[in-house]
DNA sequence: TTAATATGATGCCAAATGGTATCATGTCAA
DNA sequence: TTGACATGATACCATTTGGCATCATATTAA
């Protein structure tokens, strides 16, 4: 393994088991949401994606951001990180002509 | 997108959210095992792990292979793949620069 | 100041989860 | 054939989860 510090990734795995909440972080990759707006986007309640959002920033895939009395959720792609690098473990049984690439990528990573 | 058909990942996430299921899939990726052998290395019972491990199959990323009395249970690593290409949307938020290199994997995959 | 609006908090509920203990079944070997 | 062994199936339990309705709080705008 090279320098990944395995960052407690169960927070994010737990966060991405409901569709709900994969829809809400690829509706967030669009564009910066109020709860209001995400509301919107859904047949649930606030209250609902309320406890979504919670477990998302829980995840450490979302942070709020304070704005007036509305609250901004915004994606933080760098919590999936963590998911990625775990799954990335496996991409040598799954394809064995990726594993020379995937090589490439870390070596590249290690050199920032 | 490319040409990924979408292969209902919800399974393989919900059988991720579980530490001890992500436990068993690293085990299970250094040699196959009967469920007697998988019991060994954890401190639950075999009725436990038996739930974890059909909770896995039924994500797609393990097969179980009867062989006399004993049931052989294997990784399979292409469940993996769903999970994979549904964050791999999210590689060019985390890491602009690894974007090229996605596109020229995706490239050799469809070339398949 | 005060009403409307955006959000948070709480309590409740049914279903799913992760675990246990116990019993049933199937297969191997003496 | 028959006992030992590997596994499967069930019933039960406490906790978590995903949802709702309702109430409380804070901020904006008229």
């Amino acid at each position: 393994m090279i320098g990944f510090g395995h960052h407690e990734a169960q927070g994010a795995f737990r966060a991405l088991a409901d569709p709900t909440r994969r829809d809400i972080l690829l509706l967030l990759s669009e564009d910066d949401m109020t709860i209001g707006e995400v509301v919107e986007r859904f047949d649930i309640t606030r209250a609902a994606v309320k406890k979504h959002l919670t477990i998302l920033e829980e995840g450490a895939l979302i942070s709020v951001h304070a704005s007036g009395r509305e609250r901004i959720n915004r994606l933080e792609p760098l919590g999936l990180k963590s998911v990625a690098e775990w799954l990335s473990y496996f991409n040598q049984f799954w394809d064995k002509r990726l594993q020379a690439l995937r090589v490439a990528i870390e070596k590249e990573e290690s050199e920032k």
